[in-house]
DNA sequence: GCCCGTCACATATAGACAGCATGTC
DNA sequence: CTATATGTGACGGGC
């Protein structure tokens, strides 16, 4: 079918198409036109990564825009969200507009509400449906991007139910559903009520093959020689092969460390190849990843990029990531040695992919389980770029004739798996049930099992019943807890159950943080009736050590390197909260608790904070610390000997203790390497932890509990990793925590003294950097900002510490 | 005395969404 | 932890 033929579409979309070289449409994208998708059907089109899925959803949605509709894609992931948003910005000049909508990125629901097409993540449409965003009534489109990932245990749930709420409250919605090549795609389209457009066609040739002995075996039969010399690994065998054609490779590992140090291995491959050229320009992208953060993943990344290789894991900063993604797209990184981050997020085609591991640890199956069929297909659906490689090349390895068989057997002629719901879990009925009950989609026990009678699941499950016998137990739960009530059979929402359900938090999370809460408060409450009955003795004993927030810039002036003042910091963290049941004393208690470390642990603690791993060591560490800091931790603490819970309850510990260090100003790099997480994790650690905290500031304010003072101050400390003091300079634009660190030192302690700050002093402590010293003189309001002529006040500089080329903010900001 | 290979033994294990209100070198 | 790869320390050989 040809573009010229397409009818429907906003007036110069098919010459548009045209001038991109698009004259004919591939063939499955002609059969979703034959399928009706420019006229307002659904499909499902369940077909290879890279064969124009995406041109098809763009048909649907602008043919739905022409008519006066608007249209909703909804991607896995936040990444994907700009990328698409990007793509489809070129129809501007037809009128279409694009917003998006992500956790962190900007969306008021009004300017929403004037675009024709929004791109959002699942999670974000849910919310958006809770919380009544008026245009989702408007739409009369919805795409669902990688709809198989419906399948997906944590996340999939959310995928279902968003899609069968939209087609519920738009009874006529176009539902267009992009499916990677799974084993059951008719049953997603009965589902949907949509018309099936399934192919296995392919832009670009794709061969799959195992490499045994010295070559490759494809799936066509034929054989590539790539021997393997003695010593010589065989992924550096296959990337060389590449390389020589000048190809790049993708090689897909099954974890972080595997990543690096393949990376490092493949990196003496690679420098033997590059051009002069690439060698420099690699020199420069080495030391922005190595500025992006200052540990020692990014001089690990550094030093294999700078020979042209990389690693790429979600332990990077979302700065490595995207600088490793476009450099390895624009084929200045020759090889990207991946976890799994790589085989479904942004687009990153490969001449070649290499699947080293095809097996993973999974603890819960106990021991290496084979990746799925489908994941495997998607990593190597990554091989070939469009208009670049005559085709793609995905090979797996065997070390013996019989893996090889194995492997064919397995995944080269294997069809993927088939897609099954995962609704009827209890945490993901828990809150979606809340959700469903809360924005009024149902007020009754039946009303709800009739809903969820147009999920997946429904027209899946063979087990009649147990969808009913979840909700039950569910909905005895969310009562239990006072999120909804039940009168004469119909069921409302409580207050505290809607406020739940708005800030998108999993009900038992809710719960966990209200206990927490409550037990705060009350001990709070105890303890002030019993420091005034007790009176002066308690008074005494304080005033003899002074609170250390008070006290902190006169110990830490004199101090020289940041390390000796880190040093000082961490020693001192021991010698203040040590101590028993009394290290809180009066005054202390009366203006710190909770403490940030019983809040971190309370938010730690709950389901929707995904849990750091305990390594060797760690148990005794922190048992000890769960002793020496008992009086914090807001609810019982499980006992060491009998319950099964204290292993969690010790790892949200350690992520308690690392928010704790981040908020105390404890160097990225030595957070890293005490608890074993890359600069990445930090990040999410602190995001998520800022989310929780946000809503459990909330909490507290409905329920009148009193202390949502102190969780907001441990709020903003995670949020700009800073201590007390630096509080109202943080969130200066442009001041960090390094940089609110140095301004006090140099005697700058708030807002007000850096708007009238002596400019020699503000330049000396921002390490003489003018441009910076004036933008956030600026930014703090200053009348004149300007640094022309100001000269350093080095005895200022001299005593701030004469540290050198550290003068990075603490980068972590991820501004989608 | 030193460098290196070898071996037994220990160690560690993928990913990433969400509230709200504004803005980073 | 139904496996595996990598890292670590002890040991011995060759010089």
């Amino acid at each position: 079918m040809n573009t010229a033929d397409l009818h429907g579409l906003p007036p110069g979309v098919p010459e548009h198409l045209q001038s991109e070289g698009i004259e004919e449409l591939y063939p499955p994208q002609g059969d979703a036109v034959d399928a009706g998708i420019l006229d307002g059907e659904s499909v499902v089109a369940s077909i290879p990564t890279a064969s124009g899925k995406t041109l098809i959803a763009e048909l649907a949605m602008l043919s739905a825009v022409q008519r006066g509709g608007k249209a909703l894609y909804i991607v896995p992931l936040r990444a994907l969200a700009s990328e698409k948003k990007a793509e489809f910005e070129r129809w501007a000049e037809y009128g279409v507009t694009v917003g998006v909508s992500t956790g962190n990125y900007q969306s008021s629901g009004e300017w929403l509400g004037s675009r024709d097409i929004i791109v959002a993540t699942s999670e974000k449409v849910d919310s958006l449906v809770r919380n009544g965003a008026p245009w989702v009534d408007d739409l009369s489109c919805v795409v669902a991007d990688e709809v198989h990932l419906v399948d997906d245990r944590h996340r999939g749930p959310t995928l279902e139910v968003t899609l069968a709420k939209l087609r519920k409250i738009n009874p006529g919605l176009q539902t267009v559903a992009l499916s990677a090549t799974v084993g059951n795609a008719d049953e997603v389209a009965d589902w949907l009520d949509a018309t099936l457009v399934q192919s296995d066609w392919r832009p670009i040739d794709l061969k799959m093959g195992v490499h045994y002995g010295s070559a490759i075996n494809f799936d066509d039969g034929s054989q590539r020689e790539v021997p393997v010399e003695r010593g010589q690994k065989k992924t550096a065998a296959l990337v060389d092969d590449t390389l020589k054609e000048g190809g790049s490779s993708l090689v897909f590992v099954n974890s972080r460390r595997n990543a690096e140090s393949e990376a490092r291995r493949l990196a003496d491959v690679t420098k033997a190849r590059l051009t002069g050229q690439e060698r420099d320009d690699l020199r420069e992208l080495a030391k922005e990843l190595r500025d992006v953060s200052d540990t020692d993943t990014s001089d690990d990344l550094a030093d294999a990029v700078a020979k042209g290789a990389a690693f790429h894991h979600a332990g990077l900063a979302s700065e490595h990531r995207a600088l490793v993604e476009e450099a390895f797209r624009d084929r200045l990184i020759k090889v990207v040695c991946a976890t799994p981050t790589l085989a479904a997020g942004v687009n990153t085609p490969s001449r070649r992919v290499i699947v080293r591991d095809w097996r993973r640890y999974d603890g819960e199956f106990g021991g290496m389980k084979p990746l799925d069929v489908l994941e495997v297909h998607q990593m190597c659906g990554r091989a070939g770029r469009p208009g670049l490689d005559p085709y793609g090349e995905a090979v797996l390895l065997a070390k013996d004739s019989e893996t090889m068989d194995e492997l064919f057997e397995r995944y080269v002629w294997a069809e993927a798996e088939d897609v099954r719901s995962k609704l009827a879990a209890e945490p993901a009925l828990r809150t979606h049930l809340l959700a469903t009950v809360a924005s009024g989609f149902a007020n009754t026990r039946q009303g709800l099992l009739d809903f969820l009678d147009q999920t997946l699941y429904a027209t899946q499950t063979t087990e009649s019943g147990r969808l009913e016998t979840v909700t039950d137990t569910v909905l005895a739960y969310l009562e239990a807890n006072e999120f909804i009530e039940r009168e004469e059979g119909t069921i409302r929402a409580t207050n505290i159950g809607h406020t739940v359900s708005r800030l998108y938090l999993d009900p038992m999370s809710a719960a966990e943080i209200i206990d927490g809460l409550r037990y705060a408060a009350d001990k709070r409450v105890e303890k002030l009736r019993v420091i005034e009955g007790g009176g002066s003795a308690s008074k005494s004993s304080k005033s003899s050590r002074p609170s250390k927030s008070k006290n902190e810039p006169d110990e830490t002036a004199g101090f020289t390197t940041a390390s000796e003042l880190q040093a000082e910091r961490d020693g001192e963290d021991d010698d203040v909260e040590d101590g028993d049941d009394e290290n809180l004393d009066a005054d202390d208690f009366e203006t710190t608790y909770p403490t940030p470390l019983g809040l971190y642990h309370l938010v730690s603690r709950t389901p929707d904070m995904y849990e750091l791993y305990l390594k060797s060591g760690d148990r005794e560490t922190y048992t000890e610390l769960c002793y020496e800091r008992e009086a914090e931790f807001l609810g019982r603490t499980p006992s060491e000997y009998e319950d099964v819970a204290f292993e969690d309850w010790l790892a949200a510990l350690k992520t308690a203790r690392l928010l704790e260090d981040w908020a105390s100003e404890t160097d990225e790099d030595r957070i890293t390497d005490r608890y074993g997480v890359g600069p990445g994790d930090i990040r999410g650690k602190v995001d998520t932890a800022q989310w929780l905290l946000g809503a459990a500031e909330q909490l507290a304010g409905d329920l009148d509990l009193g202390n949502n003072v102190a969780v907001r101050e441990a709020k903003k400390r995670v949020e700009y990793g800073v201590r007390e003091e630096l509080l109202n300079l943080a969130g200066v634009r442009g001041v960090g925590r390094k940089r609110a660190r140095r301004l006090y030192e140099a005697g700058i302690v708030s807002r007000a003294d850096l708007r009238d700050a002596d400019k020699s002093v503000v330049l000396a402590a921002l390490r003489g950097r003018q441009k910076t010293a004036e933008n956030i003189l600026e930014a703090v309001g200053r009348r004149d900002p300007s640094m022309d002529e100001i000269e350093e006040d080095t005895s200022t500089r001299v005593a701030a510490g004469a540290s050198e080329d550290d003068d990075g903010q603490a980068s972590l900001g991820d501004f989608g």
